[in-house]
RNA sequence: GGGCGUAUGGCGCAGUGGUAGCGCGCUUCGUUCACACCGAAGAGGUCACUGGUUCGAACCCAGUUACGCCCACCA
């Protein structure tokens, strides 16, 4: 291990710095391949981690750092206990997200119908508010290049917090393998009936003009009015309504109060007219009604909100949908209005202008009762638009998730109790969620970058589209775009031609393809031997705010495609939040940016405060604590080369056979416990109790141990210096215990402090720490009393402290020491003697008188 | 309204039945022989509140309050 040429002394450099390790270390570690997955015999040696791809669109923050930082840890302790760590990257650069930012940062946006242009060249000067319109190959195309810009910078941040990622193992979202592997895994689920193609109403972004899920809506406040309108009995009499989208009472179906409702138990079975429009609707019963609400009485609209949705199928009501994809009112009369004069002024308006203009009519025809009162009312967003969402009612792709279903709702609960959950108390969100879902999981996305659904459609002899029996390409032949592909067995004049056939027009949402991640990082379908070695996976590390799309969806698709959960445990990270606690968010304008601090204190000092947030706990972001991590990772290069560089000193004579010193050996055995819990913790994915253990010890090791023994070590207590080429015992047994100390402390640290560790490990050593094997404590140290080292810390205590008092410099001499104490501890004392007289610069006597009472420790100093 | 979590010195946290701990910050002192990107010593807390169990509660039980996150409701 020791290599015979190794130098003796000096093996550190004089001013060891923290600069540039990162880039120093990163370098070698790719050129010596340190974190490559070595493929191994059998699935037992390895250890695979599903590492979330970030989306490349969006910008990295604090929390990501401290997250990615927290798998890194496992993965680097995985690795020094002999696995071969699987540890693949992705990047998520499919979807949304990524065409909301080529249309910003391009200033275009895709126009389908357009032609592809193959000399076209994105504008020198965008401007995002006056987006140009190019084509769907050319959106794809500045899609694809933007996004491996992206990559790159995101690649070399990992690299710089040092992540000990195979690079190897890249993936991508959008890349053809990440196509074909979402087209075959979706044509398997439709085969088994697990997709399926549906016309309902659903959530539907404006802006976006896409369909979205129910994992990707988040309630926001919004400011409205309660209006208070007057619908007519055929005897002209007034039933109040209220509500807070006058703009809809144009696609009213019915007005439903409860059933138990007196007040509008005679209406049951009549009609009203609406106050406009000339719509004559019939007034129904639904328990779903509130009494307490409004009027007690409401005006049902499809689509107003979901409980709309539930009368219109319920009481099978008409569709009268009136607000289009693009978020504005029908430009055509709709066929039931009968006043069409009403209408014409409001076709195509936005909803927010068609309700002005509607509460202006009301207040002309006197059907407006009082003024519109305002109230703050919560509406459904998409989590990444800014209008709030409609509802539409389209032809939509779902994945069964037992959201209507209780079999498959239990056997996916059932899934989430065979998962271990790390901290375990997280499985609750899972439950909740699976609980409380109230449809399937739509994954198709009206939009343009993304995973086309590999399916054509028939068209019969009339020009109509039958959406009942799709046409589905051969597995063999994906990735498929039918956009340009043709539909198998028919020839491409065919398309759009009666008789012939059309495309599926519609993308995968991103979460169609990342719900795979263990499929395409482990190789399904593509690399048996890989799938075998790594699948299912040991670990799921995210964030908790995931629990509920990516750990979720990916557990659908595992139960649906491998019938098991895709991994034995689910790491959840907690949030870097706020010093108000409050999440971070780029509208609060909060967050942190991690470049600045990683140049500021440096990786390993990141990465340190990173350890220091425990599994699932939030963390309040303090910069201050940064500085706590770079003292001690400076501190690491200190005390290494305080002992390498001690006269003489020899590695290859560090051993255990030599250390014979009553301290020294108590030390050892000190070292040994904290192995041992550092190893527990980790093995319970507890890295911060790892490092605690770690920490604590190496700063007694520091000011205590070291301080202690280190005149012995220099050798300046030699008496005969005879034979200069040979240390006495006393002083080998101090370098070895220091030697094996660090050694040991060292690998200690390595997984979270990988850059400076690594520095000094190979101050002396040819290979990367990171392979080394981690410390073991299997063997007790024999005749090792742990409590030396605690009565001699006692002693230090009280020298100091005395020093301190008088006010006075710790080299200041002692002319006599009084200890008392009970007989075993002064035992304790005198068995290190030598080396108390030392470091108290003891000039007089040293006298031990026994007691009952624990340990007094009286200093006298030299005038 | 439901679920989950948190509440310990100015700040960040550990401590799951037996004398309240750590780090930062603060105060005082100390530098050329590992480290000023430093060291030593010290001050500072009725462990959110109320009740209960117990010889004994920061810890267990019940309730309350505050804060955070998630979900539901929103005519």
């Amino acid at each position: 291990m020791i290599p015979m040429t190794v130098q003796t002394g000096g093996l550190a450099p004089d001013k060891p710095q923290l600069e540039g390790l990162e880039d120093k270390w990163t370098a070698a570690w790719e050129k010596e391949e340190v974190y490559a997955f070595r493929r191994p015999q059998s699935r037992e040696q390895v250890f695979s981690i599903d590492t979330p791809p970030p989306t490349v669109s969006g910008s990295l923050h604090v929390g990501h750092v401290f997250s990615y930082t927290h798998t890194d840890v496992i993965a680097r302790y995985k690795r020094m206990r002999g696995f071969e760590v699987f540890y693949p990257m992705g990047w998520d650069d499919n979807g949304l997200p990524t065409e909301r930012r080529v249309q910003n940062f391009y200033g275009v946006r895709c126009d389908a119908t357009m032609a592809y242009d193959p000399q076209f060249a994105p504008p020198e000067h965008p401007d995002p508010k006056r987006q140009i319109p190019i084509s769907r190959g050319n959106f794809i195309e500045l899609c694809q290049q933007l996004t491996r810009v992206d990559e790159l910078v995101f690649e070399s941040l990992w690299k710089h917090l040092g992540l000990s990622v195979d690079w190897n193992q890249l993936y991508t979202t959008i890349s053809p393998e990440a196509i074909r592997l979402s087209q075959a895994a979706f044509l398997r689920n439709l085969a088994r009936g697990e997709a399926y193609l549906d016309y309902a109403p659903t959530m539907w972004d404006v802006t976006y003009s896409t369909a979205v899920a129910q994992a990707e809506i988040e309630d926001r406040d919004y400011p409205g009015f309660y209006h208070r309108v007057a619908f007519h009995r055929p005897n002209g009499d007034p039933v109040y309504i209220e509500t807070t989208r006058p703009e809809l009472i144009v696609s009213v179906c019915a007005l439903i109060a409860h059933p138990d409702d007196e007040r509008y138990a005679s209406l049951f079975g009549t009609t009203v007219t609406d106050p406009l429009f000339g719509i004559e609707v019939p007034v129904l019963a639904h328990r779903a009604a509130e009494m307490e609400k409004g009027a007690g009485i409401a005006m049902c609209c499809t689509f107003g909100d979901k409980t709309d949705v539930q009368w219109w199928r319920e009481l099978r009501l008409p569709t009268r949908t009136v607000i289009g994809r693009d978020g504005r009112l029908d430009r055509e009369t709709p066929s039931w209005v009968v006043n069409t004069e009403r209408y014409a002024p409001l076709a195509g308006k936005t909803t927010y202008s068609a309700r002005e203009a509607v509460v202006a009519m009301l207040r002309e025809t006197g059907d407006l009762d009082g003024e519109p009162k305002p109230t703050t009312r919560k509406a459904a967003y998409y989590e990444r638009g800014d209008k709030p969402l409609e509802i539409v009612a389209s032809d939509q792709w779902y994945i069964r998730n037992g959201g209507k279903d209780q079999a498959l709702r239990a056997t996916l609960l059932e899934r989430g109790r065979e998962l271990n959950w790390v901290p375990g108390y997280m499985e609750h969100r899972y439950e909740d969620w699976v609980g409380g879902l109230n449809g399937d999981w739509l994954i198709s996305r009206q939009r343009f970058f993304g995973v086309p659904f590999p399916v054509w459609y028939h068209i019969n002899d009339e020009g109509q589209v039958d959406h009942r029996d799709p046409i589905v390409p051969d597995e063999s032949a994906l990735p498929v775009d039918p956009m340009t592909q043709t539909a198998p067995g028919f020839t491409d004049d065919q398309r759009d031609a009666p008789g012939g056939f059309t495309a599926d027009k519609d993308v995968m949402d991103t979460w169609a393809t990342s719900s795979l991640t263990p499929q395409l990082a482990c190789g399904w379908n593509r690399d048996e031997q890989l799938w075998n070695l790594t699948f299912p996976m040991d670990i799921a590390p995210q964030a908790h705010d995931i629990i509920r799309t990516w750990l979720f969806s990916r557990i659908v698709r595992a139960n649906f495609e491998e019938g098991c959960v895709p991994w034995s445990t689910a790491t959840i990270s907690g949030f870097v939040v706020d010093p108000d606690r409050k999440k971070m968010s780029k509208s609060k304008g909060n967050v942190v940016v991690p470049t600045e601090i990683l140049d500021k204190y440096g990786s390993d000092a990141v990465r340190w405060r990173a350890a220091m947030a425990r599994p699932g706990t939030d963390s309040p972001f303090d910069e201050t604590q940064m500085k706590v991590g770079r003292r001690l990772a400076m501190k690491i290069l200190n005390a290494t080369k305080l002992i390498l560089n001690l006269p003489d000193n020899n590695p290859a004579h560090w051993s255990m056979d030599t250390v014979t010193d009553p301290v020294d050996r108590s030390m050892i055995a000190h070292l040994q416990g904290v192995v041992g819990l550092a190893t527990q913790s980790f093995e319970d994915f507890e890295y911060t109790d790892a490092l605690e253990a770690a920490e604590r010890f190496f700063w007694m090791f520091c000011d205590d141990y070291i301080e202690f023994v280190k005149e012995r070590a220099y050798g300046q207590n030699e008496a005969d210096s005879t034979a200069d080429a040979k240390v006495s015992a006393a002083t080998q047994s101090a370098r070895s215990a220091l030697g094996i100390g660090l050694n040991t402390l060292l690998r200690l640290f390595a997984p979270f402090c990988p850059f400076v560790t690594e520095e000094a490990w190979r101050w002396w050593h040819p290979d990367t720490i990171h392979r080394a094997a981690w410390p073991v404590a299997d063997e007790p140290l024999p005749e090792a009393d742990e409590e030396v080292l605690d009565a001699v810390t006692a002693a230090l205590t009280a020298i100091r402290g005395a020093k301190s008092a008088a006010k006075t410099s710790m080299k200041t001499p002692v002319s006599s020491i009084l200890v008392t104490g009970r007989a075993d501890v002064l035992t304790r004392l005198r068995s290190v003697e030598d080396d108390l007289r030392a470091v108290s610069h003891l000039t007089g006597s040293l006298v031990w008188g026994e007691t009952d009472g624990d340990l007094v420790i009286e200093v006298k100093l030299d005038n």
